[in-house]
DNA sequence: GCCGTTGTTGCAAAAAGTTGCATCACGGCA
DNA sequence: TGCCGTGATGCAACTTTTTGCAACAACGGC
């Protein structure tokens, strides 16, 4: 959707390479964006390509060479335009609401298995983020202004996380009675 | 990714047309599951190609004919098997996340009217979720199983929806210092 | 020197989703 | 009668994402 634009951005501080990217998007950018390495790889040529990227070759000892991608120029302010567009919300796609739609006496030990499995997982991520925002994000006032808007996507993950473990909660209890009256 | 899932769940307690699902898809189902009419028209022809829908031509005065579709046995079949496979979910892909970490002084005024305008959609959304549920779901614990389920989904839209609202008071309580110190 | 492992980049086919338009039936109305 | 709006279904081209695999470099061990 935008991906280009989640590329740029991860290169608004530092020059990466599509391996180094694809790390990066398994971690901070990733809590909520999330893109393979092919796809990123691909993407990067075509942002080179448009004049967006520049692109060096380094290497490096021990390893094999790695393709590193800086913003340019126009890059920069493709980028800055781009935040005056539309903007598009993919909502989440989740399997997990689709199976409750699909209750039953049968499925529901199964369902609660995997909400338990689910809510264990959530409650890892938000260790996380809340380890992350400890060690840099203490006094959100008094950060300079881009990190202030980068404290607020961090807060938009933990919000969504402690929601999501606060709904597991209620789905568990619920659900624990059904459990018993099968029994 | 569980389109063909969605649609033979939309079909568990009545049979429907494809404009009908559309509709559907964009109500109760629609909650946490996007489909635009030609992908559903094509899903319907290939799962009924797979003998998991049949279909029968439903003749209306004063409108076209509709092709309406049923699970046959195969189909419920199938859809009760699926729900112990395995769950995928696909996160949120939200660009507005992805503009904050492009804050700077310039865009901020921008960006606070887009969380403003968001706040307004969410909390609309919201008020419909809190209807349903005040119309469909007032003993939560009363309800047959299968009810149980569709309720914890919806209790899940209403988690989401509150927590983002809170998450915009924040956003925009920390925004407007940079508002001010800006002017 | 060969072999497996890890790291980096890449190709290609398939699936899923989006966009824009096309068709056709019906009714209302100028 | 001709034309337009609406409802229902559908096609085709395109973009995006996923899946699975391939090439190749370096290093470590043997």
């Amino acid at each position: 959707m935008a991906l280009a634009q989640a590329i740029m951005t991860s290169l608004l501080d530092a020059d990466l390479s599509g391996s180094e990217l694809a790390r990066d998007f398994e971690k901070s950018m990733g809590f909520f964006w999330q893109a393979s390495h092919q796809q990123i790889y691909q993407e990067l040529r075509k942002l080179a390509a448009k004049g967006w990227l520049n692109k060096r070759e380094v290497n490096q000892s021990g390893k094999p060479n790695k393709i590193v991608y800086g913003l340019t120029l126009a890059g920069r302010e493709s980028l800055a335009e781009w935040v005056y567009g539309p903007t598009r919300v993919q909502p989440t796609k989740d399997e997990l609401l689709l199976k409750l739609y699909n209750l039953n006496e049968d499925n529901v030990e199964h369902i609660v298995g995997e909400i338990t499995a689910r809510r264990e997982e959530v409650m890892k991520r938000l260790y996380l983020y809340e380890a992350v925002r400890r060690r840099h994000y203490d006094d959100p006032a008094s950060l300079p202004v881009r990190h202030k808007g980068v404290y607020l996507a961090l807060e938009s993950g933990i919000h969504q996380g402690e929601q999501f473990l606060a709904w597991c909660d209620e789905a568990l209890s619920l659900l624990a009675s059904v459990e018993k009256r099968k029994a």
